[in-house]
DNA sequence: AAACGATGTTTCACAGAATAAAACATTGCG
DNA sequence: CGCAATGTTTTATTCTGTGAAACATCGTTT
């Protein structure tokens, strides 16, 4: 336990506490907050107040019930789904990436297509596939073949009746092996793909969970073949995970919990 | 200027300032943000850090720029775009209601119907149609005629594609007429209907418009004909209109200026 | 290349603000 | 009708948030 400096104000952070309590359980009053996050009925008093005034909690005037406040809405609009899940996976990747060297992406579904949010480049120079911002196929690459097997079925049906790019020999263009394909992906729980997107490429992709459990991005390794051996798939694939499992723990209501303090100490 | 009792917790205050400004204008550094706000950079750089612990900001590690966090973009989507509304209308519609004594309605378009997100009972006792949580028409009603108006064309065509029903001998079913009335509704910014939906009843309506810009919802006052004469016309208009706004306002980026101060002392 | 200027980070001492405890008010329930 | 639980207000004390200023780091200019 090496104390770093701690800059922390501690009223802010009650009130932050507080926020996340009513969006964990809305509608509780003061005394129940009071007992729930251990602090005096007047200190939770104060600081909803404070919280009101700004419209970050609403009252109920009637049963005097406090719930999460509309400015809690606005500012969430304002970011966007996918600002929240970019800066919930920024340090992650950035941890992930130093533990692996190779290349790291985040890649969501746009309707038929994948698309790549963001990326950090590995320690070894490769040209990939992957670049921020661009669009690609749902069925090939480790990230987006994931993206597809635990989309909707429509989505699924959509995304085989278009014609089918080989980008390279490997590309499985075949829909009954790609729907086998998308069964083993989902039993798995992550996809492991090799030459399919770019030739000489490896990757190593796993689901990201929203708030409500459904698969919203996946988040990959993926760098040269030649490095890829047996002990660094297993390597790859357990980082590839635990990676996977921070950001969805970030975006759950709860929000994460004291294990996951990443500091990347380069 | 009645000092009412200040409750309010100044580092908490400050901090949610600090979050307002992000919204605002993302990407901000440390000088600029306690330029802006009036604050030191040392308290500016503590409350950053208090924020980023929890994932409320996020920091840009090589530019050093912050942004709002994960968090933010997580309890907003907990509280849900009507949950916004819904708690930025509540005390605008409780001060229309003390203003005007008649019935209050928030109505919101839900594909081809519209949906009844609250309401509040005027003084006197009459029995309209909207009730919280209830479908209707969109082409019958002050609040719905008027979300109609301003929805996309499409929507337009479709609902006007359906059958439409005459709820009372005063509904307007012949599609030309409708389509000029929505024309009148946009040109006019309102809507005032009459017999149209309930037998009897009026309704003052005015469109809420998000973040966006877009109407995202209509605030209709509603009553007996027999107490609707010129006068109250007049006067339920203005308040509509000034309610709408209000809310409105507290939907956008830079929240509710200083003058919104509205305590029901009823 | 050296010096400057701007920015982020850290330190520190003090004022005043946050806090806990307890009294008070209000509501609902038995 | 009284009891219990909850929200609200007050107050005294302490500790924490705060501003000023020093320091570090970076990019830019001369």
């Amino acid at each position: 336990m090496t104390e770093q400096k701690d800059y922390k104000i501690a009223a802010v952070d009650r009130a932050l506490a507080l926020l996340e309590a009513l969006a964990d359980r809305p509608e509780q009053g003061v005394t129940s907050l009071a007992k729930s996050l251990g602090m005096t009925k007047s200190l939770v008093f104060r600081l909803l107040h404070t919280l009101e005034e700004r419209g970050f909690v609403s009252r109920d005037p009637e049963r005097a019930e406090y719930s999460l406040g509309y400015r809690v809405g606005v500012l969430g609009e304002r970011l966007g789904k996918d600002g929240a899940l970019l800066y919930a996976a920024r340090p992650v990747m950035d941890d992930l990436r130093d533990r692996t060297s190779e290349n790291i992406n985040l890649v969501v579904r746009e309707g038929l297509k994948s698309y790549v949010l963001a990326t950090r480049a590995g320690r070894h120079s490769i040209r990939l596939f992957a670049q921020a911002g661009r669009n690609g196929p749902l069925h090939a690459g480790g990230g987006s073949l994931l993206l597809l097997a635990f989309a909707e079925p429509s989505v699924v049906d959509a995304a085989l009746a278009q014609p089918l790019e080989a980008f390279t020999p490997h590309t499985v263009t075949d829909r009954t092996r790609l729907r086998q394909m998308l069964e083993r992906i989902r039993a798995n729980g992550y996809n492991i793909v090799v030459n399919d997107l770019d030739e000489g490429a490896f990757s190593v992709a796993a689901p990201i969970r929203g708030a409500d459990g459904s698969v919203i991005a996946s988040i990959s390794v993926a760098g040269a073949v030649v490095r890829f051996d047996e002990e660094r798939r297993e390597a790859y694939l357990k980082a590839a995970l635990e990676a996977a499992a921070e950001i969805s723990e970030r975006l759950s209501i709860h929000g994460p919990g004291e294990s996951g303090r990443m500091k990347s100490t380069a």
